[in-house]
DNA sequence: AAGCGAACCTGGCTGC
DNA sequence: TGCAGCCAGGTTCGCT
């Protein structure tokens, strides 16, 4: 599934075909995703215009001229396909007609440009929901979410207050989106292997003893901003079904130093571990147990 | 309360 | 070739 850099890389493909357009047509193929799609969704949704787009964690924002918000979620597989129209495209036209379509091919918008936009979703993992703009981070999606990673508030001295006491290992806690959203499986196994810690190592420890382990929390901070960053600007990653909304692929997947390398020796040079792969909270990390402590 | 494992669903790959 | 089994980027629910 898309994490932060991949959801970020679609938001990016497309802000240029959606952004102060407006939605002229919405084909819903079915009633439910992961979850049932709103009432009245596609009535709610055509005619509005599309004021900006946004990204909170690993949640895409459209922001409509009616004051709601929709809020999308890809799941694991979920993708957009754009397709660039042109301003005489109307129905009938290939940009705007329905044609021989995949039947995991849930959702097209189709703007007041000609672009046709498809949600395409084999598992149905993803899900959409309609709320109120005025109450957006009160919505029951964004409530409970932790800090946004890429944010300016991240740093060694939150994680350390974050996980003052937590008996979840690292990997685990890394993972709640309750305190930092966005980080996934792969984004995870890359930081901690990059930061020199244990995916097993108990996360209150990191705040045992905070002179001594400053240190470390700051360089996990600076890691997962280093990974982040450096995904985003590759375009993200792509195993199996992600793509960008382009059809282009990421490349970001040939510089993981970890993730899905088991077997292989580490890549740290003055390590002479090989990378394991173990399962924890039902997910497998890569890791080095001999540079990873 | 926090921390696990299972469940949701489809498709792709591996090995017999 | 066919099929069973395992695995997948996430989130939520229910049970300790």
């Amino acid at each position: 599934m898309p994490e932060l850099p991949e959801v970020e890389t679609v938001r990016r493909g497309l802000e240029p075909a959606m952004a102060g357009q407006r939605l002229i047509a919405v084909e819903q193929r079915r009633k439910d995703l992961r979850f049932p799609f709103p009432a009245r969704f596609k009535e709610r949704l055509e005619g509005q215009r599309v004021t900006g787009l946004s990204r909170r964690a690993k949640y895409l924002v459209l922001h409509l001229s009616s004051e709601e918000a929709l809020i999308m979620h890809l799941g694991m597989s979920g993708r957009f396909t754009v397709e660039m129209g042109d301003k005489t495209s109307k129905p009938g036209d290939f940009h705007y007609e329905t044609t021989g379509t995949s039947p995991h091919d849930h959702i097209v918008f189709h703007m007041e440009n000609g672009a046709r936009i498809t949600y395409n979703d084999p598992r149905r993992f993803g899900f959409m929901d309609l709320v109120p703009s005025a109450s957006l981070s009160e919505s029951k999606h964004f409530k409970a979410m932790g800090i946004e990673p890429l944010g300016n508030e991240l740093d060694g001295e939150l994680i350390q207050t974050l996980f003052t006491d937590k008996k979840a290992p690292l990997k685990a806690a890394l993972l709640d989106q309750r305190l930092i959203a966005g980080l996934g499986n792969i984004y995870v196994c890359e930081a901690l292997h990059r930061s020199g810690l244990s995916p097993k190592r108990l996360a209150g420890t990191l705040s045992g003893n905070r002179g001594l382990m400053k240190g470390k929390a700051e360089l996990l901070a600076t890691t997962i901003r280093d990974v982040l960053t450096e995904a985003v600007q590759a375009g993200g990653s792509s195993l199996r079904d992600y793509a960008q909304t382009d059809g282009s692929l990421g490349y970001f997947q040939h510089r993981f130093k970890v993730y899905g390398r088991e077997g292989e020796k580490c890549p740290t040079g003055s390590c002479s571990g090989a990378i394991e792969r173990i399962v924890q909270s039902g997910r497998s990390t890569f890791y080095c147990r001999t540079c990873q402590k």
